[in-house]
Parts: structure tokens; sequence; C-alpha cells
DNA sequence: GATACGTGGGC
DNA sequence: TGCCCAAGTAT
């Protein structure tokens, strides 16, 4: 592909993004001025391995409750953990404030560059290159899956990713125009998601596709060639539902906070027997006295899957154990259980209901 | 380069 | 139903 042909790449793209560019709550529409940094650059971590449909609710939580990047800089940590909470890899969440914090105490603005941005907490390749682009309209080579996928059908790279991941960098900067530089690099992630998608790509729809190898070849879905995934580990664990004044009015469950590291890092919690990715949970309940059974949930991480069995212990007067917090029932939607945990909760409950 | 790290939706 | 996938980053 020659840069003639290129250039046209780019100008088909955007003519069609000036037509078809979904709206989104975190977007300027086509030729329009930038966003708010502080919103593109919320969005961008948001959706980082995540879909939009799940950013949105989340998003207006965030963007309401702490408008700009000092007010979420100020806020306390849990409350922070607990918004986040079921929207996944909590790791963004801690970076998140980190970033917000080391933005605020020098001077409340976002660094204007890719370089600049690439330095904070939580923004990698990718998330450098999109707010360069969006918030200030820098030309950036931004290269997200949607983007490894159109690229790697206009070209029919036959090497897998990650081993073709250089050789699509250099396709998408070719393709990169030096104007508009937010709305290429949506236009190629919108293109991807609502035409040029995983399966079944509706290339009838699509702009480019009169210059698509893969088109051309007649099967498009072949493309981005990936590694065969390996199987996940199955492992078994418990998990600790513990109530005082079990059954009264303000009856509460006691919850612990996970380490800042590793799994659901920093995230409130059941209290468990140890399970993890490379094992079985091993330890006893955290409590003497009588325990029942309210039956197992199942969860599906991103390297392992759960089967977790809750055990149950109704007691009154119930000491506490180590650290951790007594938690009223009443108000467990706003403790901020990542998902596995409020499965476990749910199953808890019913059995009590049940009873 | 390989691995750890969540979750929900689509087919 | 189970597998694939999503606007990736950190180590």
């Amino acid at each position: 592909m020659d840069a003639s042909s290129d250039t046209a790449i780019a100008t088909l793209l955007l003519d069609w993004y000036d037509i078809h560019a979904r709206s989104l709550p975190w977007r300027a529409p086509p030729g329009t001025p930038a966003p708010d940094p502080y919103r593109v650059w919320l969005s961008e971590v948001m959706l980082q391995q995540t879909t939009v449909a799940a950013v949105k609710d989340y998003f207006a939580a965030f963007t309401t409750r702490w408008p700009d990047v000092a007010a979420l800089a100020s806020a306390p940590d849990e409350d922070v953990m607990a918004a986040w909470a079921g929207l996944g890899y909590y790791a963004r969440a801690r970076n998140l404030l980190a970033c917000a914090r080391e933005v605020a105490a020098s001077g409340g603005r976002f660094p204007d560059t890719e370089e600049g941005l690439r330095a904070l907490p939580g923004l990698g390749a990718y998330t450098a290159a999109a707010v360069a682009a969006i918030a200030f309209g820098r030309r950036a080579v931004v290269v997200d899956a949607n983007v490894e996928r159109v690229v790697s059908r206009l070209s029919a790279i036959d090497t897998p990713i990650p081993a073709a991941r250089p050789l699509i960098r250099q396709k998408a900067d070719a393709i990169t125009p030096d104007g508009r530089s937010g709305d290429f690099a949506q236009a190629m992630m919108d293109l991807g998601a609502t035409v040029c998608t995983p399966r079944n790509p509706r290339c009838l729809l699509c702009p480019l596709a009169a210059g698509c190898a893969a088109r051309t070849m007649g099967d498009p879905g072949r493309y981005p060639v990936k590694a065969p995934k390996t199987s996940k580990p199955v492992r078994q664990g418990r998990a600790f539902w513990i109530e005082r004044d079990c059954g009264a009015a303000g009856t509460e469950v006691w919850l612990v906070r996970r380490p800042a590291t590793g799994m659901l890092g920093g995230m409130r919690a059941l209290p468990d027997d140890g399970w993890n990715a490379r094992a079985d949970g091993s330890g006893g309940e955290p409590l003497k006295g009588l325990w029942r059974t309210a039956g197992r949930v199942g969860h599906v991480f991103s390297h392992f899957a759960l089967e977790l069995e809750v055990a149950l212990h109704c007691g009154t007067r119930v000491q506490a154990m180590g650290e951790g917090e007594w938690w009223p029932l009443e108000r467990l939607d706003e403790a901020g259980l990542p998902t596995v945990f409020a499965k476990a909760a749910r199953l808890a409950l019913g059995q009590k209901e049940d009873a």
C-alpha cells in the first residue's frame, strides 16, 4: 500500500466518521472542540479491556461525584475503590487515584504530550496516545484491539498477535493523518466496534472495503490471527459469611479489606480460606462455633475459575476477628464488594430468606 | 515475551 | 452452554 492510498484511507474513514460516529457521554461530536481532558482520561482508563456498555453507568457516577481531577484526588481511597466495584481490573482504580493525585499535586492540569501522559500511573502506550490525540489534538499512533483488527484485515497480516504488533503499529502509523487526530483515533475504534467486528464483519457497510486485503481474499473474519488460548484451572475455595445479632434489626456482617496488591487488591471482601490463582484455599473458619453451608457460587476470573463454597455463621455478640469491620446488611450494596463476593453475599442472604 | 489481572455480553 | 472478546497496564 503506497503513501497516496494511505492518505485515502484516512480521508475515507474520516468522511465515514462524520456521518456514523457513535454518540458517547465522554465524546465530542466530529469536528467540534476537544472534551475536558479529565473526562477523556477517565473514560479511557475505564474502557481498558472493558465494553462501552459496562462503562457508561460508572462514568456517569464518577463524573457526578467527582467532577474534576481535584475532586477525585481528594477522595478517600475506600470511596473510589467502592465506586469501582464491579468494573474489574481493580489495579486501574488504584492507579486512577495515584494519577489524579499526581496531576493535582503538579498544578491540576494533565500533561498535553504523549510522553508526559505516558509517565503517569495507569497510562500505557495506548492510553497516553489516545488522550494526547483526543484531548489535545496531538498526532499519535493509537493502537487498541479495534485498530489491531482493522489493520490486520486491511493488510491480511498472517503473523499471529502478539508477534505481529510491531508490524501492525507500523501500518497504523502509515495511515494516521496529521490532522483531526482525535477524530481519526475514534473513527478507527468505531469502525472496529460497529463494522469491522470480530465475528461476521459488515464489509458491505465498510468505507475501507475496496482497499481491504482480507476482504479481497474472502475471509476477513480470520484476522487477526491469534495464538490459541490455554485453558483455565479450576480452584476450590470457601468464603465466610459471619453475622452478629443474627435476624435482629440492624444485623451486620463481617467484612475485611484485601491486601493492596494482587487479586482484587484493595477491595472490601468476605473473609476466605486463602484461595488464589495457583492453589485451592486451605485455611479454616475464622471463628469457632456452628457453621453451615449456604451452597456454592461459580465465578470465572481472567486466568482461573473458582468454585466458592459459602459458609455461614449466625451468632449473637460475635467477637471481632483481627482486622475488619462490621457492616450493616441494609447498606451492603454500598460496601463495594467485587462481583465474586457480591455473588456469595446474594447466596447467603437468600439462605436467610429461606430460613 | 510471558504472566497476572475482572467482568458481562454475544453467539 | 461454553468460549471469545473488550478503548491494556504493570512487572
